[in-house]
DNA sequence: CTGAAAGCGCTTACAG
DNA sequence: CTGAAAGCGCTTACAG
């Protein structure tokens, strides 16, 4: 193991020096550091990460807590925010924590293993977010929220999302609208849940069915077989996300129904999956890169300073046109 | 910040004893141990992972390497580490490499802020895997295998799982097969198309067609779209993964084909999506908990003892049979 | 079985 | 601008 001392002796000079052309310290004439530089090539020496952060209390590590990757949207989710803080020099932790409670996320947290924790998905009763705030660790929510909570918050505007994929379908010409929400505990299903209804207030309609469920393939398409059974069924679909979509695409080919004709169908998220032929479904963008840029620059600047006020940050999304509504 | 030198006070032995009591070391009597236990939990101790990492050279955290988490074989693979490394109290850090360039990964490997790597994906020329070889970091490879490589190895049987799913076709009255090839880069695909190209020699068949292309859904689409086009087209496509097979599963309904009776098509890895009645993709189910276990065990068994010879352990796949087949 | 002490590899006041 | 020194919170020989 190479160590600065190595370093030290090799430039002839002390260990104090070249700790401080390791932090970019001004403190250094150019001629020094240019001769610790070149030694640290000559013995290939890398600083040990440990020791900093035992020094420093900081270890350059976030944690990112995600759940259901069976849903593409958060792989896509993960990988911006790989992607923002690697530009950053931070190192990730992921947490898959099924139901809110990882003990290895509780670990971290309580050992301050990591800076901050960044949330892509919690619930009131989620441990680690407890284990968060208890411990005092900075954290940052994205994609879902807790209005209640004041931190800081990064999310898509789902409501006015949501409102746009119904008026997309009352353009199309749907009169009767039905609503698959995902997961009720969720922010970001009320929130669309919401759009959703206002913008059928706005027209003066009602929705025909409105049902709770998860957000999964099979709750989708449990819940639209049943819409089709009935007497008059309806004629447009808005759906929680885009897997909840897929499910209802399904059911509408199982029951021999055409999609646009007979039913329009429309997502959101925009999943890479989406855009394929089998699907062609319209859908609501979420910019997943600008949605964790925010995130991982919240967490820093709360990191740097953890007594400025939380901010809470709202990114525009966007409608899709596709096959499934035209 | 609480330390061990705290709980020392309370119960009134040596910061050493307390010491001891975390390693639970057999030095400590029980009645010196309770006290010790009662004290932490009193003062609310939690050890410093930064500080014990830096003593024992250990940081208890494995890095994990994938990329394309747009295949959601890999999401599933990564759900599996995460519970096989949470099991054994290891935590993980998580680089998405694309291109085998991820500069995070090449600095944590340097300043050994790891204790191992899983690479999930690697190519000969993977930056990542020379600098765990040349920084003699521990690693293992998983799903992707070097055959050339002497290293600990989990694979999937892919030439068995191949071979399979060509005889399945066969049996299944197909006489003109053709073979959707993923990255020829890749050990998987090299393997898959030899079991492919065996099983047809069996039969004394030839195959229609062999092309190369990348583990995508638009690679599948236009190959097999090339395909359709030919006098005589293929009845039976065996792919390199699900992926691919999705693709040719849109291109034959683009062109009009009924699934299965005019072709029929066969996938690897039983992803989620597989099963959907969208696809109905009769493919290869790849254990990812196992593969996951047997790499985190290799692992720690590397780490454990360095100089123990390579081990490879491969894992036989199952055929499922739905609806694209039969 | 327990304690006093050294030391892991850094950072950062404190002198000069 | 540079160096000597203290110390971050642990682990682990070394005595006893």
């Amino acid at each position: 193991m190479v160590t600065s001392r190595d370093v030290a002796r090799v430039a002839g000079v002390s260990q104090a020096t070249v700790s401080r052309v390791l932090s970019a310290s001004a403190l250094v004439t150019d001629e020094t550091r240019l001769r610790v530089v070149a030694a640290m090539e000559k013995v290939g020496y890398t600083p040990n990460r440990s020791a900093r952060a035992m020094r420093t209390g900081r270890t350059g590590t976030f944690g990112v807590v995600v759940s259901d990757l069976a849903n593409p949207f958060y792989p896509q989710l993960l990988e911006a925010l790989s992607r923002a803080l690697d530009a950053r020099d931070v190192r990730m932790t992921v947490w898959i924590s099924d139901e809110g409670r990882n003990q290895a996320a509780l670990d971290a947290i309580a050992e301050r293993a990591i800076d901050g924790v960044i949330f892509t998905t919690v619930g009131e009763e989620s441990t680690e977010l407890r284990a968060a705030i208890e411990r005092e660790s900075p954290f940052v929510l994205v994609n879902r929220t807790l209005p209640m909570l004041s931190c800081d918050q990064v999310s898509s505007a789902n409501d006015v999302g949501s409102a746009m994929a119904t008026r997309h379908l009352l353009e199309q010409g749907c009169t009767r609208l039905a609503y698959l929400e995902g997961a009720a505990s969720s922010t970001t299903a009320t929130e669309r849940l919401r759009g959703f209804q206002s913008a059928l207030a706005e027209a003066d309609l009602k929705p025909v069915s409105v049902t709770g469920g998860s957000y999964s393939y099979e709750s989708g398409r449990e819940r639209a077989l049943e819409l089709f059974n009935v007497e008059n069924p309806p004629d447009g679909l808005v759906c929680g996300n885009d897997i909840v979509a897929f499910g209802a695409l399904d059911a509408a080919r199982e029951r021999g129904l055409d999609v646009p004709r007979d039913v329009k169908v429309i997502g959101y998220d925009d999943v890479a999956m989406a855009s394929w032929p089998a699907f062609s479904l319209s859908t609501i963008r979420q910019d997943a890169d600008l949605l964790a840029g925010f995130a991982v620059d919240a967490l820093m600047r709360r990191v740097a300073t953890p007594h400025v006020a939380p901010h809470r940050t709202i990114v525009q999304p966007a409608l899709v046109r596709r096959g499934s509504t035209s």
